[in-house]
RNA sequence: CGGGGCGUAGCGCAGCCUGGUAGCGCACCUGCUUCGGGAGCAGGGAGUCGGAGGUUCAAAUCCUCUCGCCCCGACCA
Protein backbone atom coordinates (compact mmCIF):
# COMPACT_ATOMS: atom_id res chain seq x y z
CA UNK A 1 0.00 0.00 0.00
CA UNK A 2 1.89 3.62 -1.07
CA UNK A 3 -0.74 5.90 -0.16
CA UNK A 4 -0.52 6.84 2.99
CA UNK A 5 -3.93 8.87 4.15
CA UNK A 6 -4.10 8.19 7.97
CA UNK A 7 -2.10 11.35 9.74
CA UNK A 8 -0.46 11.28 12.88
CA UNK A 9 0.85 7.63 12.17
CA UNK A 10 4.47 8.14 11.74
CA UNK A 11 5.79 5.12 9.08
CA UNK A 12 6.25 1.66 9.95
CA UNK A 13 9.70 1.53 8.33
CA UNK A 14 10.97 4.30 9.73
CA UNK A 15 10.38 3.75 13.73
CA UNK A 16 8.04 0.90 14.48
CA UNK A 17 8.13 1.56 18.22
CA UNK A 18 6.68 5.45 17.34
CA UNK A 19 4.25 3.46 15.02
CA UNK A 20 3.06 0.76 17.05
CA UNK A 21 2.39 3.09 19.95
CA UNK A 22 0.57 5.36 17.98
CA UNK A 23 -1.55 2.51 16.05
CA UNK A 24 -2.70 0.79 19.22
CA UNK A 25 -3.87 4.19 20.45
CA UNK A 26 -5.37 5.61 17.29
CA UNK A 27 -7.44 1.93 17.33
CA UNK A 28 -8.22 2.71 20.19
CA UNK A 29 -7.09 -0.80 21.95
CA UNK A 30 -5.78 0.72 24.81
CA UNK A 31 -5.03 3.05 27.21
CA UNK A 32 -2.36 3.85 29.66
CA UNK A 33 -3.44 3.64 33.23
CA UNK A 34 -2.13 5.57 36.37
CA UNK A 35 0.49 2.84 37.53
CA UNK A 36 3.79 2.42 35.65
CA UNK A 37 3.35 -0.27 32.82
CA UNK A 38 -0.25 -0.61 33.82
CA UNK A 39 -2.44 -0.85 30.93
CA UNK A 40 -6.40 0.04 30.13
CA UNK A 41 -7.58 -2.54 27.62
CA UNK A 42 -10.55 -0.61 26.05
CA UNK A 43 -13.74 -2.26 24.08
CA UNK A 44 -11.56 -2.30 20.89
CA UNK A 45 -8.52 -4.37 22.06
CA UNK A 46 -10.88 -6.42 24.30
CA UNK A 47 -13.08 -7.25 21.62
CA UNK A 48 -10.23 -9.19 19.91
CA UNK A 49 -9.16 -10.69 23.68
CA UNK A 50 -12.03 -12.27 23.82
CA UNK A 51 -12.35 -13.79 20.32
CA UNK A 52 -8.85 -15.44 20.89
CA UNK A 53 -10.24 -16.93 24.27
CA UNK A 54 -13.49 -18.37 22.89
CA UNK A 55 -11.45 -19.83 19.86
CA UNK A 56 -8.54 -21.60 22.15
CA UNK A 57 -11.17 -22.46 25.30
CA UNK A 58 -12.86 -24.67 22.72
CA UNK A 59 -9.86 -26.13 21.75
CA UNK A 60 -8.94 -27.01 25.34
CA UNK A 61 -12.24 -28.63 26.26
CA UNK A 62 -12.21 -30.09 23.15
CA UNK A 63 -8.81 -31.60 24.30
CA UNK A 64 -10.04 -33.25 27.73
CA UNK A 65 -9.57 -29.50 29.84
CA UNK A 66 -12.06 -27.28 32.00
CA UNK A 67 -11.98 -24.40 33.81
CA UNK A 68 -11.47 -23.18 37.17
CA UNK A 69 -10.57 -20.49 39.46
CA UNK A 70 -7.41 -20.20 41.41
CA UNK A 71 -6.91 -17.09 44.27
CA UNK A 72 -5.09 -14.31 43.09
CA UNK A 73 -3.06 -14.01 46.35
CA UNK A 74 -0.15 -16.82 47.09
CA UNK A 75 1.14 -17.23 50.54
CA UNK A 76 4.96 -16.51 50.39
CA UNK A 77 5.60 -19.95 51.80
CA UNK A 78 4.16 -21.59 48.89
CA UNK A 79 5.95 -19.69 46.82
CA UNK A 80 9.18 -20.62 48.32
CA UNK A 81 8.50 -24.30 47.84
CA UNK A 82 10.31 -24.89 44.60
CA UNK A 83 13.61 -23.80 45.02
CA UNK A 84 13.88 -22.88 40.87
CA UNK A 85 10.57 -21.30 40.56
CA UNK A 86 11.09 -18.76 43.49
CA UNK A 87 14.96 -17.70 42.18
CA UNK A 88 13.05 -16.75 38.57
CA UNK A 89 10.30 -14.89 39.67
CA UNK A 90 11.42 -13.74 43.07
CA UNK A 91 12.70 -10.31 41.14
CA UNK A 92 9.48 -9.63 39.74
CA UNK A 93 6.99 -10.28 42.63
CA UNK A 94 4.41 -7.56 44.41
CA UNK A 95 3.60 -8.57 47.90
CA UNK A 96 0.68 -7.73 49.73
CA UNK A 97 1.68 -6.73 53.72
CA UNK A 98 -0.97 -4.98 54.84
CA UNK A 99 -4.54 -6.10 55.66
CA UNK A 100 -6.28 -2.88 55.83
CA UNK A 101 -4.25 -1.22 58.87
CA UNK A 102 -2.67 -4.33 60.00
CA UNK A 103 0.28 -5.65 59.08
CA UNK A 104 -0.09 -9.55 58.07
CA UNK A 105 1.59 -11.92 59.70
CA UNK A 106 2.80 -13.66 56.66
CA UNK A 107 3.25 -11.54 53.50
CA UNK A 108 1.38 -12.37 50.26
CA UNK A 109 2.48 -12.68 46.60
CA UNK A 110 0.16 -11.42 43.53
CA UNK A 111 0.70 -14.35 41.29
CA UNK A 112 2.78 -13.99 39.09
CA UNK A 113 2.12 -17.62 37.68
CA UNK A 114 0.08 -20.28 39.75
CA UNK A 115 1.68 -23.44 39.61
CA UNK A 116 2.35 -23.16 43.22
CA UNK A 117 -0.91 -22.42 44.81
CA UNK A 118 -2.50 -24.67 42.26
CA UNK A 119 0.14 -27.51 43.04
CA UNK A 120 -0.90 -27.27 46.95
CA UNK A 121 -4.34 -28.17 45.81
CA UNK A 122 -3.49 -30.87 43.60
CA UNK A 123 -1.25 -32.51 46.98
CA UNK A 124 -5.07 -32.10 48.42
CA UNK A 125 -7.37 -33.55 45.36
CA UNK A 126 -4.83 -36.07 44.28
CA UNK A 127 -4.86 -39.72 45.94
CA UNK A 128 -5.43 -42.47 43.51
CA UNK A 129 -4.50 -43.22 39.76
CA UNK A 130 -7.77 -42.59 39.17
CA UNK A 131 -7.92 -39.25 39.97
CA UNK A 132 -5.33 -38.34 36.78
CA UNK A 133 -4.73 -37.10 34.65
CA UNK A 134 -5.82 -33.43 36.14
CA UNK A 135 -6.65 -31.06 33.46
CA UNK A 136 -6.87 -27.94 34.33
CA UNK A 137 -7.27 -24.61 33.05
CA UNK A 138 -7.61 -20.97 34.22
CA UNK A 139 -8.11 -17.60 32.38
CA UNK A 140 -6.63 -14.76 34.72
CA UNK A 141 -4.50 -11.85 35.06
CA UNK A 142 -1.20 -12.05 36.35
CA UNK A 143 1.76 -9.86 37.82
CA UNK A 144 4.84 -9.30 37.36
CA UNK A 145 7.10 -6.20 38.21
CA UNK A 146 8.65 -5.44 35.04
CA UNK A 147 11.80 -2.85 34.44
CA UNK A 148 10.88 -2.09 30.84
CA UNK A 149 7.04 -2.64 29.66
CA UNK A 150 5.24 -2.07 26.42
CA UNK A 151 1.25 -2.28 25.99
CA UNK A 152 0.59 -5.43 24.94
CA UNK A 153 3.83 -6.89 24.88
CA UNK A 154 5.01 -6.35 28.21
CA UNK A 155 3.06 -4.98 31.16
CA UNK A 156 3.11 -5.14 35.15
CA UNK A 157 -0.51 -6.90 34.66
CA UNK A 158 -1.56 -8.85 32.22
CA UNK A 159 -4.42 -11.50 31.31
CA UNK A 160 -3.68 -15.01 29.65
CA UNK A 161 -4.69 -18.45 30.12
CA UNK A 162 -2.50 -20.79 32.10
CA UNK A 163 -3.07 -24.67 31.48
CA UNK A 164 -2.01 -27.03 34.85
CA UNK A 165 -2.20 -30.38 34.50
CA UNK A 166 -1.07 -33.64 36.26
CA UNK A 167 -0.58 -36.76 35.36
CA UNK A 168 0.60 -40.34 36.10
CA UNK A 169 3.88 -40.77 34.23
CA UNK A 170 6.37 -38.45 32.03
CA UNK A 171 4.65 -40.18 28.58
CA UNK A 172 1.86 -39.10 29.20
CA UNK A 173 3.13 -35.92 30.49
CA UNK A 174 4.85 -35.38 27.61
CA UNK A 175 2.11 -35.79 25.51
CA UNK A 176 0.22 -33.12 27.04
CA UNK A 177 2.77 -30.89 26.60
CA UNK A 178 3.33 -31.63 23.01
CA UNK A 179 0.00 -31.39 22.28
CA UNK A 180 -0.41 -27.98 23.61
CA UNK A 181 2.38 -26.78 22.05
CA UNK A 182 0.83 -27.62 18.72
CA UNK A 183 -2.32 -25.93 19.40
CA UNK A 184 -0.87 -22.94 20.00
CA UNK A 185 1.28 -23.25 16.74
CA UNK A 186 -2.26 -24.06 15.08
CA UNK A 187 -4.06 -21.49 16.25
CA UNK A 188 -0.98 -18.54 16.62
CA UNK A 189 -0.46 -19.36 12.44
CA UNK A 190 -4.33 -20.34 10.94
CA UNK A 191 -6.19 -17.97 13.49
CA UNK A 192 -3.78 -15.28 13.92
CA UNK A 193 -2.11 -15.64 10.64
CA UNK A 194 1.31 -15.41 12.09
CA UNK A 195 4.32 -18.16 11.44
CA UNK A 196 5.53 -19.44 14.39
CA UNK A 197 8.74 -21.65 14.79
CA UNK A 198 8.12 -24.59 17.62
CA UNK A 199 10.87 -25.76 19.43
CA UNK A 200 12.56 -26.43 22.58
CA UNK A 201 14.11 -24.02 25.06
CA UNK A 202 17.67 -24.23 25.96
CA UNK A 203 18.44 -24.82 29.85
CA UNK A 204 19.33 -21.20 30.44
CA UNK A 205 16.27 -19.83 28.28
CA UNK A 206 13.77 -22.50 30.08
CA UNK A 207 10.99 -21.88 32.37
CA UNK A 208 11.81 -21.58 36.37
CA UNK A 209 10.98 -24.87 37.48
CA UNK A 210 10.69 -26.94 34.32
CA UNK A 211 12.54 -29.97 33.22
CA UNK A 212 11.18 -28.93 29.17
CA UNK A 213 9.77 -25.71 27.83
CA UNK A 214 8.88 -25.70 24.69
CA UNK A 215 7.79 -22.51 22.97
CA UNK A 216 6.40 -20.77 20.08
CA UNK A 217 8.54 -17.64 18.34
CA UNK A 218 7.03 -15.44 16.13
CA UNK A 219 9.55 -13.41 14.26
CA UNK A 220 8.64 -9.31 14.49
CA UNK A 221 8.74 -6.50 11.46
CA UNK A 222 12.25 -5.35 13.26
CA UNK A 223 13.73 -8.30 13.12
CA UNK A 224 13.09 -9.53 16.53
CA UNK A 225 11.70 -12.64 17.78
CA UNK A 226 8.78 -12.49 19.92
CA UNK A 227 8.01 -15.89 22.72
CA UNK A 228 4.31 -16.72 21.64
CA UNK A 229 3.35 -19.29 24.02
CA UNK A 230 5.32 -21.87 25.81
CA UNK A 231 4.41 -25.65 26.93
CA UNK A 232 6.17 -26.77 29.95
CA UNK A 233 6.61 -30.09 31.32
CA UNK A 234 7.19 -29.63 34.53
CA UNK A 235 8.50 -33.50 35.74
CA UNK A 236 8.29 -34.06 39.11
CA UNK A 237 10.05 -30.44 40.02
CA UNK A 238 6.83 -29.40 41.81
CA UNK A 239 5.29 -33.08 42.60
CA UNK A 240 7.94 -33.23 44.49
CA UNK A 241 8.48 -29.66 46.31
CA UNK A 242 4.45 -30.16 46.96
CA UNK A 243 3.59 -33.58 47.66
CA UNK A 244 1.97 -34.52 44.90
CA UNK A 245 1.52 -38.16 45.29
CA UNK A 246 -0.85 -41.23 44.10
CA UNK A 247 -1.24 -44.62 44.55
CA UNK A 248 -1.35 -47.06 41.65
CA UNK A 249 -2.79 -50.07 40.58
CA UNK A 250 1.15 -51.69 41.69
CA UNK A 251 0.09 -50.08 45.29
CA UNK A 252 3.13 -47.94 45.35
CA UNK A 253 2.74 -44.39 45.71
CA UNK A 254 4.26 -42.05 43.00
CA UNK A 255 4.65 -38.11 42.14
CA UNK A 256 2.39 -36.89 39.22
CA UNK A 257 3.91 -35.47 36.20
CA UNK A 258 3.01 -32.15 35.60
CA UNK A 259 2.69 -30.12 32.73
CA UNK A 260 2.04 -25.97 32.56
CA UNK A 261 1.78 -23.71 29.96
CA UNK A 262 0.58 -20.24 28.69
CA UNK A 263 -0.46 -17.64 26.40
CA UNK A 264 -0.83 -14.24 27.29
CA UNK A 265 -2.17 -10.67 26.06
CA UNK A 266 0.98 -10.49 24.07
CA UNK A 267 -1.17 -12.43 21.43
CA UNK A 268 -2.50 -8.74 20.13
CA UNK A 269 0.54 -7.09 20.52
CA UNK A 270 2.15 -9.48 18.10
CA UNK A 271 -0.73 -9.19 15.71
CA UNK A 272 -0.58 -5.44 15.56
CA UNK A 273 3.42 -5.90 14.50
CA UNK A 274 3.02 -8.36 12.15
CA UNK A 275 -0.23 -7.22 10.51
CA UNK A 276 -0.43 -3.79 10.66
CA UNK A 277 0.85 -0.69 8.00
CA UNK A 278 0.85 2.69 7.45
CA UNK A 279 -2.60 2.87 7.46
CA UNK A 280 -2.87 1.45 10.76
CA UNK A 281 -4.11 -2.22 12.34
CA UNK A 282 -4.96 -4.94 10.22
CA UNK A 283 -6.73 -7.89 11.92
CA UNK A 284 -7.30 -11.14 10.66
CA UNK A 285 -11.05 -11.69 9.55
CA UNK A 286 -10.75 -14.56 11.72
CA UNK A 287 -10.45 -13.23 15.17
CA UNK A 288 -11.51 -9.70 13.97
CA UNK A 289 -14.32 -7.95 16.44
CA UNK A 290 -15.89 -6.61 12.87
CA UNK A 291 -15.13 -8.82 9.89
CA UNK A 292 -16.96 -6.34 7.54
CA UNK A 293 -17.51 -2.81 7.56
CA UNK A 294 -20.48 -1.33 5.16
CA UNK A 295 -20.07 1.80 3.90
CA UNK A 296 -23.27 3.39 2.11
CA UNK A 297 -22.00 6.47 -0.26
CA UNK A 298 -24.04 9.36 0.55
CA UNK A 299 -24.66 11.32 -2.14
CA UNK A 300 -28.48 12.68 -3.09
CA UNK A 301 -31.49 10.69 -1.70
CA UNK A 302 -29.12 8.07 -0.32
CA UNK A 303 -31.29 7.38 2.73
CA UNK A 304 -34.60 6.40 0.38
CA UNK A 305 -31.86 4.57 -2.34
CA UNK A 306 -28.57 2.96 -0.73
CA UNK A 307 -29.65 3.18 3.25
CA UNK A 308 -31.88 0.55 2.63
CA UNK A 309 -29.80 -1.81 0.54
CA UNK A 310 -27.05 -1.76 3.10
CA UNK A 311 -29.39 -2.52 5.57
CA UNK A 312 -30.32 -5.68 4.05
CA UNK A 313 -26.70 -6.76 3.30
CA UNK A 314 -25.99 -6.31 6.70
CA UNK A 315 -28.55 -8.52 7.68
CA UNK A 316 -28.05 -10.81 5.41
CA UNK A 317 -24.23 -11.47 6.67
CA UNK A 318 -25.33 -11.33 10.12
CA UNK A 319 -27.72 -14.44 9.30
CA UNK A 320 -24.69 -16.24 8.29
CA UNK A 321 -22.35 -15.27 11.28
CA UNK A 322 -20.24 -12.61 9.66
CA UNK A 323 -19.41 -10.20 12.24
CA UNK A 324 -20.78 -6.71 10.67
CA UNK A 325 -21.13 -3.58 10.43
CA UNK A 326 -22.98 -0.68 8.92
CA UNK A 327 -21.60 3.11 9.42
CA UNK A 328 -24.62 5.02 8.32
CA UNK A 329 -22.92 8.06 10.33
CA UNK A 330 -24.42 11.40 8.75
CA UNK A 331 -21.49 13.30 10.11
CA UNK A 332 -18.44 11.94 8.09
CA UNK A 333 -17.71 11.46 4.29
CA UNK A 334 -16.80 8.14 3.05
CA UNK A 335 -13.55 9.16 2.84
CA UNK A 336 -13.07 9.43 6.22
CA UNK A 337 -14.56 6.13 6.83
CA UNK A 338 -13.15 4.48 4.61
CA UNK A 339 -10.01 6.01 6.38
CA UNK A 340 -10.97 5.10 10.04
CA UNK A 341 -11.78 1.71 9.69
CA UNK A 342 -9.26 0.51 7.51
CA UNK A 343 -7.07 2.25 10.67
CA UNK A 344 -9.19 0.18 12.91
CA UNK A 345 -7.98 -3.27 11.20
CA UNK A 346 -11.17 -3.88 9.85
CA UNK A 347 -10.56 -6.40 7.07
CA UNK A 348 -12.64 -6.26 4.31
CA UNK A 349 -14.82 -3.00 3.56
CA UNK A 350 -18.14 -3.10 1.47
CA UNK A 351 -19.11 0.09 -0.52
CA UNK A 352 -22.31 0.93 -1.80
CA UNK A 353 -23.48 3.87 -3.74
CA UNK A 354 -26.16 4.99 -6.31
CA UNK A 355 -24.08 3.33 -9.10
CA UNK A 356 -24.03 0.08 -7.28
CA UNK A 357 -27.74 -0.03 -6.31
CA UNK A 358 -28.13 0.66 -10.41
CA UNK A 359 -25.83 -2.33 -11.14
CA UNK A 360 -27.30 -4.31 -8.33
CA UNK A 361 -23.98 -4.94 -6.90
CA UNK A 362 -22.02 -3.50 -4.66
CA UNK A 363 -17.89 -3.18 -4.39
CA UNK A 364 -15.39 -5.45 -1.76
CA UNK A 365 -12.73 -3.72 -0.91
CA UNK A 366 -9.19 -5.50 1.05
CA UNK A 367 -7.91 -3.78 3.58
CA UNK A 368 -4.72 -5.51 2.70
CA UNK A 369 -3.98 -4.38 -0.38
CA UNK A 370 -7.18 -2.48 -1.53
CA UNK A 371 -8.01 -5.03 -4.17
CA UNK A 372 -11.60 -4.40 -5.09
CA UNK A 373 -14.04 -6.80 -5.70
CA UNK A 374 -17.37 -6.24 -7.90
CA UNK A 375 -19.96 -8.45 -7.10
CA UNK A 376 -23.44 -9.15 -7.38
CA UNK A 377 -25.70 -8.91 -4.74
CA UNK A 378 -27.04 -12.60 -5.45
CA UNK A 379 -23.57 -13.71 -4.86
CA UNK A 380 -22.65 -11.81 -1.81
CA UNK A 381 -22.58 -14.20 0.90
CA UNK A 382 -20.19 -16.68 -0.78
CA UNK A 383 -18.32 -13.61 -2.07
CA UNK A 384 -18.05 -12.14 1.49
CA UNK A 385 -16.71 -15.06 2.83
CA UNK A 386 -14.10 -15.79 -0.03
CA UNK A 387 -12.79 -12.49 0.24
CA UNK A 388 -12.61 -13.20 3.99
CA UNK A 389 -10.36 -16.16 3.54
CA UNK A 390 -8.05 -14.80 0.32
CA UNK A 391 -7.40 -12.19 3.34
CA UNK A 392 -6.80 -14.56 5.80
CA UNK A 393 -4.44 -16.72 3.54
CA UNK A 394 -2.83 -13.62 2.30
CA UNK A 395 -1.95 -12.07 5.73
CA UNK A 396 -0.14 -15.53 6.84
CA UNK A 397 1.76 -15.74 3.29
CA UNK A 398 3.07 -11.90 3.53
CA UNK A 399 4.08 -12.62 7.14
CA UNK A 400 5.53 -16.18 6.18
CA UNK A 401 7.31 -14.82 3.49
CA UNK A 402 9.00 -11.75 5.48
CA UNK A 403 9.68 -14.43 8.05
CA UNK A 404 11.61 -17.08 5.89
CA UNK A 405 13.56 -14.45 3.86
CA UNK A 406 14.72 -13.12 7.24
CA UNK A 407 15.76 -16.35 8.37
CA UNK A 408 19.40 -16.86 7.61
CA UNK A 409 22.06 -19.63 8.68
CA UNK A 410 25.58 -19.68 9.00
CA UNK A 411 28.79 -21.38 10.66
CA UNK A 412 30.69 -17.86 10.94
CA UNK A 413 30.53 -15.85 13.92
CA UNK A 414 31.29 -12.67 11.75
CA UNK A 415 28.81 -13.39 9.22
CA UNK A 416 26.54 -14.09 12.60
CA UNK A 417 27.48 -10.49 13.92
CA UNK A 418 26.95 -8.56 10.18
CA UNK A 419 23.40 -10.50 10.03
CA UNK A 420 22.63 -9.25 13.65
CA UNK A 421 23.60 -5.96 12.45
CA UNK A 422 21.92 -5.63 8.75
CA UNK A 423 18.14 -6.17 9.27
CA UNK A 424 17.82 -8.93 12.14
CA UNK A 425 15.98 -11.72 12.09
CA UNK A 426 16.23 -15.87 12.76
CA UNK A 427 19.73 -17.03 12.23
CA UNK A 428 20.33 -20.98 12.55
CA UNK A 429 24.40 -21.79 13.41
CA UNK A 430 25.18 -24.73 15.36
CA UNK A 431 26.10 -24.78 18.93
CA UNK A 432 27.85 -27.05 21.45
CA UNK A 433 25.03 -27.50 23.48
CA UNK A 434 27.66 -25.38 26.34
CA UNK A 435 26.01 -22.27 28.31
CA UNK A 436 29.25 -20.73 27.70
CA UNK A 437 29.05 -20.46 24.49
CA UNK A 438 25.29 -19.48 24.38
CA UNK A 439 26.13 -16.64 26.99
CA UNK A 440 29.27 -15.75 24.53
CA UNK A 441 27.03 -15.33 21.85
CA UNK A 442 24.97 -13.45 23.51
CA UNK A 443 27.56 -10.66 24.41
CA UNK A 444 28.79 -10.60 21.18
CA UNK A 445 25.73 -10.65 18.97
CA UNK A 446 22.88 -10.00 21.51
CA UNK A 447 21.05 -12.51 20.06
CA UNK A 448 19.84 -15.71 22.10
CA UNK A 449 18.43 -18.84 21.60
CA UNK A 450 14.95 -18.96 20.57
CA UNK A 451 14.70 -23.08 20.20
CA UNK A 452 17.40 -25.10 20.24
CA UNK A 453 16.78 -26.49 16.87
CA UNK A 454 17.71 -29.14 15.29
CA UNK A 455 20.26 -31.63 15.66
CA UNK A 456 23.77 -30.91 14.28
CA UNK A 457 24.83 -32.51 11.69
CA UNK A 458 28.02 -34.63 11.49
CA UNK A 459 31.02 -32.26 11.19
CA UNK A 460 29.45 -29.29 11.98
CA UNK A 461 31.17 -27.48 14.73
CA UNK A 462 30.35 -24.65 17.31
CA UNK A 463 30.38 -21.37 16.52
CA UNK A 464 31.88 -19.81 19.40
CA UNK A 465 34.40 -22.95 20.46
CA UNK A 466 34.86 -24.72 17.72
CA UNK A 467 33.79 -28.38 18.92
CA UNK A 468 31.55 -31.20 17.65
CA UNK A 469 27.92 -28.72 17.64
CA UNK A 470 25.21 -30.75 19.20
CA UNK A 471 22.13 -28.77 17.94
CA UNK A 472 21.26 -25.99 15.13
CA UNK A 473 19.56 -23.47 17.13
CA UNK A 474 17.51 -20.62 16.01
CA UNK A 475 19.03 -17.53 17.20
CA UNK A 476 17.52 -13.82 17.58
CA UNK A 477 17.01 -10.88 19.22
CA UNK A 478 14.50 -11.00 21.74
CA UNK A 479 11.25 -9.06 22.44
C1' C B 1 18.48 -1.15 37.32
C1' G B 2 22.51 1.79 34.14
C1' G B 3 22.93 5.40 29.67
C1' G B 4 20.09 8.85 26.60
C1' G B 5 15.55 11.56 25.12
C1' C B 6 10.78 13.66 26.35
C1' G B 7 6.35 15.50 29.67
C1' U B 8 2.75 22.60 27.47
C1' A B 9 -5.67 21.83 25.45
C1' G B 10 -8.17 15.06 23.68
C1' C B 11 -3.73 14.00 20.04
C1' G B 12 0.85 15.97 17.62
C1' C B 13 3.99 19.97 18.62
C1' A B 14 6.23 25.42 19.06
C1' G B 15 7.56 28.67 23.09
C1' C B 16 12.39 27.51 27.47
C1' C B 17 18.80 29.03 25.60
C1' U B 18 18.18 35.16 26.91
C1' G B 19 12.23 34.80 33.15
C1' G B 20 7.49 39.55 31.96
C1' U B 21 -0.34 38.84 28.50
C1' A B 22 0.30 30.67 26.97
C1' G B 23 0.40 29.66 21.08
C1' C B 24 -0.08 26.47 16.27
C1' G B 25 -2.14 22.08 13.50
C1' C B 26 -5.65 18.21 14.00
C1' A B 27 -9.79 16.79 17.04
C1' C B 28 -14.24 19.08 19.62
C1' C B 29 -18.95 22.65 19.55
C1' U B 30 -22.60 26.02 16.23
C1' G B 31 -24.31 27.27 11.33
C1' C B 32 -24.49 26.82 5.96
C1' U B 33 -22.70 24.34 1.67
C1' U B 34 -20.59 19.27 0.89
C1' C B 35 -20.13 13.67 0.53
C1' G B 36 -17.24 7.17 -4.74
C1' G B 37 -10.34 8.07 -0.55
C1' G B 38 -9.65 11.83 5.88
C1' A B 39 -14.47 18.43 2.37
C1' G B 40 -14.90 24.19 2.48
C1' C B 41 -16.13 28.74 4.80
C1' A B 42 -17.56 31.53 9.17
C1' G B 43 -17.91 31.68 14.35
C1' G B 44 -16.77 29.29 19.21
C1' G B 45 -15.16 26.31 23.62
C1' A B 46 -11.12 24.07 25.93
C1' G B 47 -4.56 24.28 29.25
C1' U B 48 -3.44 24.86 37.87
C1' C B 49 2.58 24.23 31.17
C1' G B 50 3.36 16.06 34.86
C1' G B 51 3.84 16.89 40.46
C1' A B 52 6.36 19.12 44.92
C1' G B 53 9.77 22.46 46.77
C1' G B 54 13.21 26.63 45.90
C1' U B 55 15.38 31.37 43.53
C1' U B 56 12.89 36.06 41.95
C1' C B 57 8.98 41.95 42.18
C1' A B 58 7.69 38.11 38.47
C1' A B 59 8.75 31.02 36.58
C1' A B 60 6.18 26.91 31.11
C1' U B 61 11.19 29.25 31.06
C1' C B 62 16.43 29.06 36.12
C1' C B 63 17.74 25.31 40.44
C1' U B 64 16.57 20.72 43.47
C1' C B 65 13.69 16.53 44.20
C1' U B 66 9.92 13.34 42.39
C1' C B 67 6.46 10.67 39.04
C1' G B 68 5.48 8.98 34.17
C1' C B 69 6.40 7.86 28.93
C1' C B 70 9.91 6.51 24.78
C1' C B 71 14.76 4.54 22.98
C1' C B 72 19.48 1.65 23.89
C1' G B 73 21.64 -2.00 27.38
C1' A B 74 21.04 -5.76 31.76
C1' C B 75 16.32 -8.79 33.40
C1' C B 76 11.73 -11.03 31.81
C1' A B 77 5.57 -13.82 28.64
Amino acid sequence: MSEKLVKEIPPKSEDISKWYISVIRKADLVDYAPVKGMMVIKPAGYAIWENIQKILDKEFKKTGHTNAYFPLLIPESLLNKEAEHVEGFSPEVAWVTMGGSEELEERLAIRPTSESIICSMYSKWIMSWRDLPVLINQWVNVLRWEKVTRPFLRTTEFLWQEGHTAHRNKEEAMEETLRIINIYKNFIENVLAIPVIMGKKSDKERFAGAVETYTVEALMPDGKALQAGTSHYLGENFSKAFDIRYEDKDNILKYVHQTSWGVSTRLIGGLVLTHGDDNGLVIPPKVAPTQVIIIPISRGNWKESVLPVAEKVKETLENEDIRVKLDEREEYTPGWKFSEWEMRGVPLRIEIGPKDIEKNQVVLVSRVDREKRFISIEKLVDEVRKFLDDIQNSLFEKAKKFRDEHTKSTEDLEEFKKYMKEGRGFIKAPWCGDEKCELKIKEETTATIRTIGEEAKEGQKCIICGKPAKFVPFFAKSY
